[in-house]
RNA sequence: GGACCUGUGGUGCAGCUUGGAGUGCACGCCGGCCUGUCAAGCCGGAGGUCGCGGGUUCAAAUCCCGUCAGGUCCGCCA
């Protein structure tokens, strides 16, 4: 599906229509030529008006699930976006003037009484999904945006996927639990909101960047599987895939295994695709982070097309050519992408500096006598035993085009892994729809300005017990349990097994330069937790506006939901954020310093 | 904190390169006509601080500087 798609006003087949009632006896979008006789009221807004002389007039009504034609006696004082309630006949439209576009094409109302309930003014922008209108424009009048058959099909998709994730938790025995939104600031991570205390003026609550700790407290206190679709809240920029909140399906539990908790996961994302897309995606692939960079130089690989990276150090081993002495060299075969003009060779290889590389050794493959040759301006610097065996373990083909990238080999993978995405990724809404575990990530990413590792996912994480021995001496290779959820090249989601036992955290938090001291003023109340008696435990949590946006063919989150923030944060609609009155401010013990200039 | 793009009646655009009267298109809005339309059609009309401020110029929607708002991205998001 794509962006305003036309898949129809609601994701409703007959028959699943909620039973109307109040006002109304039916759904606009509902009626249809079984109920041919039957008087029926409908209630929505005027989506248009065809007026014919003094005394015929179209009249198109709308609710969420579509709209219906009623065929009345002049309409001029009815204007758009009027709420109506219709009370008419369900007749056959004359031969000739159905509608196939309409899901009630073929039907129209007669002898109608339309009652305005809501006269309104007219709408601030178009309704039609064929005009693109800015979004601030949608933001400041949201209520009326809402309206449009785009944020019906998204906001219901929305709740398709949120219910079929509650629904294959409970299955599961997961059971849901609600953690405070007013929490205990944790420095570290991202940016927390802070929320003053009214009753101990200088004090603050922040609202919880994730229920993580929380929700290990819950398997302490003996909830052996918790989840919630819970709602994150950090102050950092926003983006297109970011808002300061946004929502998780967030999951723990109590004495499983790793592969027993992806299998949860996976289990609850499937049935959500399959409630939407009605077509259940195939088991997810497992591939440990090692072997995703090495072969798809990300750690969110997309598996959809092939284009994988080839190792080609050994072929150069005892190459002449001066910037293939390197300690790794990775190529990629892009099939046909040998027609490429000079000048898209040469961004291509401008793309591959700008992401660090030190240049881009570019080889079209071409047909002559006796085989395939290859054309590059670095040809000549290699042998021809190492052209062919290139060749060869490429699987290359004339047209095709060859790219290397000879360097470190994290560097060299991750460059080619950016080009492969570049050249072959198709539109990740695009079936078919590919989940795969990446697990075994590092314990830690890269080291601080101090010399510091780093945790790559949280300092709980679990290292993995084949490598803690190496914590000492060699952190940086140490393994974590850790794994994300990678669906078509996006990362859905990240958890980890944690550790439930304190000799280990300790280490972990001397390799971080956590001070046991530090350590028991931040989470000292988890660590105090965790000394009466912490079962093992792990779990995941699942970005649910990514997912979704991708289910709905939405490049942006915002599209996604009801009342999102624009880039600097603001809502058009309601001007927050704003200043609070003097009042206020005493009341919380807060004084603001005096403005600038 | 930074880079780039955008800002013109209610909406969507063109005009900006190469300065010359708020010029144009489509939708919407208001009035009229119209008995089978469905983005109905036809006729008429109203509607503008060209985001804002400054500069250059005889003259600025157009060129320059600043600023605000929106977007995309980098940084940031354990």
């Amino acid at each position: 599906m794509a962006p305003g798609g036309t898949a129809g006003y609601a994701a409703l087949a007959a028959g699943e229509f909620p039973k109307a009632a109040g006002l109304r006896s039916h759904y606009c979008g509902e009626l249809r030529p079984t109920q041919l006789g039957e008087q029926v009221s409908i209630c929505g807004w005027v989506a248009r008006r065809r007026e014919h002389g003094e005394h015929l007039a179209f009249l198109d009504v709308r609710d969420f699930s579509g709209i219906v034609q009623c065929v009345v006696d002049g309409a001029h004082q009815l204007r758009s976006e009027y709420v109506v309630r219709v009370t008419g006949t369900v007749s056959a439209r004359p031969e000739g003037t159905e509608n196939p576009a309409l899901s009630t094409g073929e039907i129209e109302l007669h002898d109608c009484a339309v009652e305005v309930l809501s006269a309104a003014e007219p709408p601030p922008f178009s309704l039609d999904a064929r005009v693109d209108t800015d979004e601030v424009v949608r933001l400041r009048y949201r209520y009326v945006d809402l309206r449009t058959e785009r944020m019906q099909k998204n906001l219901r998709l929305r709740a398709t996927v949120l219910s079929a994730l509650r629904r294959a938790m409970e299955a599961n025995g997961f059971l849901e639990i609600e953690t405070p939104l007013l929490w205990t600031p944790t420095p570290e991570g991202s940016r927390e909101f802070a929320i003053p205390s009214r009753l101990q003026h200088g004090s603050f609550y922040v609202l919880p960047q994730s229920p993580q700790i929380a929700k290990q407290l819950s398997m302490v206190g003996g909830f052996d599987r918790y989840y919630q679709i819970a709602r994150c809240l950090r102050d950092e920029d926003l983006r297109a895939d970011r808002q300061f909140e946004f929502t998780q399906l967030d999951v723990e539990g109590s004495f499983l295994t790793e592969p027993e908790i992806q299998a949860f996961i996976e289990q609850a994302v499937a049935e959500a695709i399959t409630a939407v897309v009605g077509e259940r995606p195939e088991a997810a692939s497992r591939i440990t982070w090692a072997e995703a960079i090495d072969r798809y130089g990300t750690d969110k690989p997309d598996l959809r097309f092939g284009m994988e990276l080839v190792e080609c150090t050994p072929i150069f081993a005892e190459t002449g050519f001066n910037a293939f002495k390197a300690p790794t060299i990775k190529g990629i075969c892009h099939q046909g992408g040998g027609g490429a003009p000079r000048t898209r060779l040469d961004q291509l290889t401008e793309r591959a500096k700008s992401l660090g590389a030190k240049g881009l050794v570019w080889m079209r493959v071409i047909a002559a006598e006796g085989g395939l040759e290859l054309d590059s301006p670095v040809a000549k610097f290699m042998s021809e035993s190492e052209k062919s065996a290139l060749i060869e373990k490429m699987g290359a083909k004339a047209g095709d085009l060859l790219l290397l990238v000879a360097d470190e080999h994290r560097l060299a993978c991750e460059v080619l892994g950016q080009l492969r995405n570049d050249l072959g990724r198709p539109p990740v809404y695009e079936g078919p729809w590919r989940l795969v575990w990446v697990v075994d990530f590092p314990l830690f990413d890269g080291v601080d300005e101090d010399g510091r590792p780093q945790a790559a996912h949280h300092p709980f994480t679990m290292p993995h017990p084949e490598d803690l021995e190496k914590m000492d001496a060699d952190p940086l290779s140490v393994r974590a349990q850790s794994y994300d959820l990678v669906l078509n090249g996006w990362e859905l989601g990240s958890g980890s097994i944690r550790i439930h036992r304190s000799d280990i955290q300790s280490k972990v938090f001397a390799a971080l330069g956590i001070s046991a001291e530090e350590a028991e003023s931040r989470f000292g109340f988890l660590l105090g937790a965790f000394r009466y008696g912490a079962p093992p435990h792990g779990g995941f949590a699942v970005g649910l506006d990514r997912l979704i946006a991708i289910l709905a063919g939405e490049e942006n989150i915002r599209e996604v939901i009801a009342f999102p923030k624009t880039q600097s944060g603001a809502d058009p609609m309601t001007g927050a954020p704003k200043p609070l009155t003097d009042k206020q401010l005493r009341e919380l013990g807060l004084r603001l310093p005096p403005k600038k200039d």
